[in-house]
RNA sequence: GCUCCGAUAGUGUAGUCCGGCCAAUCAUAUUGCCCUCUCGAGGCAAUGACCGGGGUUCGAAUCCCCGUCGGAGCACCA
């Protein structure tokens, strides 16, 4: 199987869709699949030129590492060797009609008058093209399908046309006869074994242009699946590689990895599993009407892979700050995780003041039990510690709230998909790696980031 | 306009090829209860779907026809 992408840049999540149901098909049933950059438009769908790595990077963090990996602009002289022969054969014809033209003769089912010229003309015409003594717009190599046929898509198709812009790629610079996606993947599919294509709706018409050139090479054609798009919930951000560039461009967006961007780069720093993205891929199958990928089925996905190996700290967000009264502890020690007593506690010192998040304040003389540290009510505008048991929040009217001290907690911001949220962590967070994950408890997973004046987190999700 | 393709709960999916075991599977979501020092995890329960109409048949989610809705192609893009 393959993964043909076009290097236009980082991928989005969609991207991973293909890479996920291929790398799992090859891993359950001991297949072989390559990566195929088809960049064979080096004007309007011009290769970025990170792109390259940065999807073999996307890829690694899906968890696959190709078989093979192949550029087209690196196989122009085997497209050219297979035109030559199909020439040979007498299955394709330059044409030097505009494309308006040919068009109008096309849609009435008429042959243009370039259709019967001699294979050798034809042959010495697309040599010429190959030398580039055309310019963009002057000559193409049509494959001869035929004329009439009902489906006007199908009927004799550009196979090579000439491009001015040299390709981004330095190797492939000196190139301007180029070879449209279908004669190139239709020819690349067969020369690296491709048994089975899984491609976009998009692409329908793909496999009944290629067999006709199939037909003529006397090649069997590959299994084919089309599946339809894919669209993400809980973005406000288009899914779609140009409009991405375009408000990164603007400044709507910090980078690809920023929280809002559905993109993989972003996903990854938010801590999210490959392997969450890739299950989730899977489930959705590969029919061919349009999906909604919920983010939902992700985070499910992905709390199950982080849930148990996480530990738990406390976040307030725009705390408010309450005084303490009545001698509480003077340190307080939650445990790590609460499945896993074995990774001991935490030691959070308390100080005179906490700061609770603004649905956690209490209500006059309301009993409050700050978790890990104890009961308290709140009067004359103070927590006084009542040093009750923990037997009050099982009779059930004292709620249980998480709590920052104010003095000894650490400033943090966590960047979220719906912008960034500030607030202040107990002491531990500023001692934590980057790239840790932690659960703010009542909050959700985050991922730390990095420590700067503050420290900087990235929200995973519930 | 011409040509393709599709339609099962909020979302995704199984079942459709080879009609009966489907008053329709599983996951997710939502809600409620239990448990828990989290609104996380775990347990239990509830909610919720075969696009419509004809036909074939003893019997249709499944086969056929018509409609409706949706998607795609008709590029010298991928």
């Amino acid at each position: 199987m393959r993964c043909a992408p076009n290097p236009n840049g980082p991928w989005h999540v969609g991207h991973a869709r293909m890479p996920a149901v291929i790398g799992t098909y090859r891993d359950r049933y001991d297949g072989w699949f390559c990566v195929r950059f088809d960049d064979t438009d080096p004007e309007t769908k011009r290769p970025d030129l990170e792109a390259y790595d940065s999807i073999l990077d996307d890829l690694e963090y899906l968890g696959f590492e190709p078989d093979a990996v192949y550029k087209a602009s690196n196989r122009l002289e085997t497209y050219y060797d297979h035109a030559r022969e199909l020439i040979d054969l007498g299955g394709a014809y330059t044409c030097s009609c505009s494309g308006e033209e040919f068009s109008e003769l096309k849609n009435s089912g008429e042959a243009c008058p370039h259709r019967d010229k001699d294979k050798a003309t034809v042959l010495e015409e697309f040599e010429a093209m190959v030398d580039g003594e055309y310019d963009s717009g002057e000559m193409v190599l049509r494959v001869k399908t035929d004329i009439e046929h009902k489906n006007p898509a199908l009927r004799d198709w550009v196979g090579f046309r000439m491009i001015d812009t040299p390709h981004p790629r330095e190797e492939a610079s000196e190139y301007r006869c180029w070879p449209m996606l279908d004669f190139q993947s239709g020819i690349d599919d067969q020369l690296t074994g491709v048994t089975h294509i899984i491609r976009g709706i998009d692409l329908q018409d793909s496999a009944k242009r290629q067999q006709f050139v199939y037909d003529y090479f006397d090649w069997e054609y590959p299994e084919v699946v089309h599946w339809g798009h894919v669209q993400l919930d809980a973005y406000d951000v288009k899914m779609s590689t140009s409009t991405i560039s375009e408000l990164i461009e603007e400044d709507d967006l910090d980078d690809w990895d920023d929280p809002r961007a559905p993109t993989l780069k972003s996903l990854r720093r938010r801590g999210i599993r490959g392997d969450a993205i890739v299950d989730a891929m899977v489930e959705l199958g590969t029919s061919t009407s349009d999906v909604d990928l919920a983010m939902s089925s992700i985070y499910a996905n992905n709390r199950e892979l982080i849930d148990d190996e996480t530990d738990r700290r406390f976040l307030v967000r725009d705390g408010t700050e309450l005084p303490l009264g009545g001698s509480p502890p003077e340190e307080a020690n939650p445990p790590l995780h609460p499945d896993h007593a074995e990774r001991g506690v935490r030691e959070i010192p308390v100080g005179d003041a906490v700061l609770l998040e603004a649905e956690d304040l209490p209500n006059r003389e309301e009993r409050l039990w700050l978790k890990g540290l104890g009961c308290f009510q709140y009067t004359r505008d103070t927590l006084q510690y009542t040093g009750e048991d923990i037997e009050v929040v099982r009779e059930g009217d004292v709620d249980v709230v998480h709590w920052a001290p104010a003095e000894e907690s650490v400033p943090v911001r966590m960047r979220t998909m719906d912008g960034d949220v500030s607030g202040r962590a107990e002491p531990g967070v500023g001692d934590l790696e980057s790239d840790e994950l932690v659960q703010f408890e009542r909050v959700g997973f985050a991922r730390i980031d990095r420590h700067d004046d503050e420290t900087v987190v990235y929200y995973t999700h519930p």
